[in-house]
DNA sequence: TTCGAATATTACGTATACGAATTAAATTGT
DNA sequence: ACAATTTAATTCGTATACGTAATATTCGAA
């Protein structure tokens, strides 16, 4: 698996190309003129843009991510103006997250952004490959979920 | 491309399985009796296994890291008793990174643990699937690297 | 109703990686 | 030989994500 070269391993390559994906987006994004969404945002904002107002911990979920790792993301998109945390009435452990007026008005340059870089990406990729890469992650994951493993 | 769900999207699943990979490989390391190895010490241990003394920025090279990133790895390494710098006598400004007596004696655990973990996490996936990925984001790779991507 | 378990979020320390700027040494061009 | 450039490594600040522990509430059972 880990064998030959390192290019030949998958987990070598799936580190590289998340890496690699993540520094284009946030290169694409400046290019774009959107200067105040990192690439870890925009998980949160795709949840957000349809479904306002949700706890950070299902914000996370939703994004497959911790509840402690939610703190800072959030933290740090609200320093940027994306979001607003308001206390829940219904509960007072809880909080929501809800849209700023600049976190509504980002969907549409950030879209924009985004599925250009992924398109430049992924050029040149047949669908029936792309759809076969996506299946054997998925599969990755569901492994990696399994007893034992996480 | 992000349409739909996350989970259509493939930078989603990239980033989600390399976390779980890397998190799945570190449980794997401490069940093996591995405590010093850290998920991101294994591709340069497994390049300082065939060629020893090598200096940091070859050492990142061949790992896809930025020299600057190498710093902080090779200390962690250092700190875990794995790898030790030695000033090389032919350039003042270089090092020579080589493996210590826990860095050698850690091959075997290390191979072990890692191929167990992946062998596991990649099981039930066709050849020709996996062979399929590894093309797809092969070419990813190389699209993050043309000109105005990176 | 009050005490103990469950839940929501945060705090804190650590790992991981980058880019820009810095330092030191080697190299090159004149 | 020496100034200008290039190269090797590091420092520093930032982003990203995790796990464990702490904090604050809510909820359920006795």
């Amino acid at each position: 698996m880990i064998s030959r070269s390192l290019k030949d391993c998958p987990y070598y390559l799936v580190s590289r190309v998340y890496l690699g994906v993540t520094s284009a987006l946030k290169k694409g994004m400046a290019v774009s003129g959107v200067n105040n969404v990192k690439p870890a945002y925009i998980g949160a904002l795709f949840t957000l843009w349809r479904e306002k107002s949700l706890r950070p911990s299902e914000l996370g979920r939703r994004a497959g991510l911790e509840p402690s790792s939610m703190t800072g993301l959030l933290d740090r998109m609200e320093r940027d103006n994306l979001v607003k945390r308001t206390p829940d009435p219904q509960d007072r452990r809880a909080s929501r997250i809800e849209l700023t007026c600049d976190g509504i008005a980002a969907e549409g340059p950030v879209m924009e952004a985004v599925t250009h870089t992924l398109d430049a990406l992924f050029a040149g990729i047949p669908d029936t490959d792309l759809e076969t890469t996506k299946r054997v992650l998925r599969t990755v994951l569901t492994n990696c979920s399994k007893e034992g493993m996480k």
